[in-house]
DNA sequence: GATCGCAACTCATCTAGACGACTAGGTGTT
DNA sequence: AACACCTAGTCGTCTAGATGAGTTGCGATC
């Protein structure tokens, strides 16, 4: 390991008050940060670590999780740990919900990925009635039972986005958008069809760290946190026509708003 | 402990293939879910839970160390390992820079922490011209220089957000943005004046794990994500007249936008 | 040539114990 | 009353080692 063997990742400092791990770390991360390791390159071994700090296994894996917590490394059994891939990110723009990117045959979802050379994907799909939870009920109007779509989004065969729509269904039920595959354009289309002039979305984001579910359904490596974004949207009449909860990879993308100054 | 003795922690499988730590982590989780442990409530001690499960020290540590990295627990050194308090929640609503709420004599942080209770404060203001980064600099037209300003919000003694405004010098050289203190409305109210019209602001979004330093200077808890939020103020000649670098604790904020549906 | 199996290497989990540092509360002194 | 000190309890750091489990490459076998 040249990295090593040269000493480019630094050397501890025995009079620091700074606990040993976090020494082992900052070298790790000063050695990425400088481009001595690189996106995708397998660090040191654990047993190479221990040699050269001359530290035992509980440390040298300390500062290896704290890296991992950090989200600037993944570890990975059996074969060893790697400077963190960045995924290829989506960018959600204010206006991705404009009339004007309702007209295409596929979902925005499929056209946005083609066009940015991503393999995208949907599956999980489920479309079902149920209750609503107590958070969409108040904002669909209470109704005692709901449809929910819900789906997973893949790029490349990963998962970075996991939704679930809420709609009343006085609107939904018995419409397209009770199907599967509610036709070119997606649910929004078929709501201004079904007469439901859209007026604005709101939404709402909040960032956390992900719960196991979370990790297990987004295949989320530790240390990358999830959006948890909630949109509503709005008729002309000024009726809440479907709440989408969405929870999505926070390392896949990058959102974008655009807002006036009036 | 009651909820040790009483056994409402719940007990291991051993036969589950799922690691002794993840499952102590589990039973742990699912008495904070059940309300069994409430917020700022303290947990059993790491010796109470070595006896309780009868594992090892690291065990337990090991255990406790993945909820934190969840953002579920805070652990504090000689006191013990608490569930984690949800801080009061600043709601940045997409209508925060309209002109109307310019008018005002204090600044939009100071107002709107107050007429929702919180003592807010800022602190570490720093105003200067300095070199700028190839991200910001191109969005201001590659100018040599820019001013610089940076500041730190606090909510109840917390620090919750660490910002740094740029502006190009042949806006901002001279006029009160260029001081610490730059008036009522803020500096975009100082622009407006200045004949610089907004027309509207661009924001971009990314969220990840905070730096050691981020960490340092917000005070994060382990497992608490930041939002990193890049707003650029145009005016209605389409020209950036600044570039605001926003690091923000997740926990502490719930962003809302509106968007158009057309 | 394809396949199987083994060995070497990797990280994952767990034990047992030691010492350090911080907190909180009580004790005793000033 | 104020202060210093001690002590028990807590988490933080570190060591040394054992065992398990996933990955990879190579050689032997078919």
């Amino acid at each position: 390991m040249a990295a090593l063997s040269s000493g480019s990742i630094g050397s501890l400092d025995p009079m620091s008050d700074r606990a040993v791990f976090r020494q082992i770390a900052d070298r790790i991360r000063e050695a990425i940060d400088r481009g001595t390791f690189r996106e995708g390159d397998k660090l040191p071994s654990e047993t190479e670590l221990i040699e050269y700090f001359g530290v035992s296994r509980m440390t040298v894996r300390n500062a290896l999780q704290l890296l991992q917590g950090e989200g600037l490394v993944v570890s990975e059994h059996g074969r060893g740990v790697y400077v963190r891939p960045r995924p290829p990110v989506r960018r959600l723009a204010s206006d991705r919900f404009a009339r004007r990117h309702r007209e295409q045959g596929k979902s925005a979802f499929i056209v946005e990925a083609d066009a940015a050379g991503s393999h995208p994907a949907v599956d999980s799909l489920e479309v079902k009635e149920e209750r609503p939870a107590p958070e969409v009920a108040t904002r669909l109007g209470s109704p005692h039972r709901v449809l929910a779509r819900r789906r997973r989004y893949l790029l490349d065969g990963r998962p970075v986005e996991f939704a679930t729509s809420y709609l009343p269904l006085d609107i939904a039920r018995g419409t397209p958008i009770a199907q599967p595959n509610p036709g070119p354009g997606g649910i929004y289309a078929r709501l201004e069809e079904l007469g439901h002039r859209l007026d604005h979305f709101e939404e709402e984001i909040r960032v956390r760290m992900p719960s196991p579910q979370e990790v297990k359904v987004l295949q989320l490596a530790a240390g990358i946190p999830v959006i948890h974004l909630v949109r509503i949207a709005f008729d002309s009449d000024g009726r809440a026509v479907e709440v989408c909860d969405t929870i999505m990879a926070a390392d896949a993308y990058v959102l974008s708003y655009r807002l006036p100054a009036t």
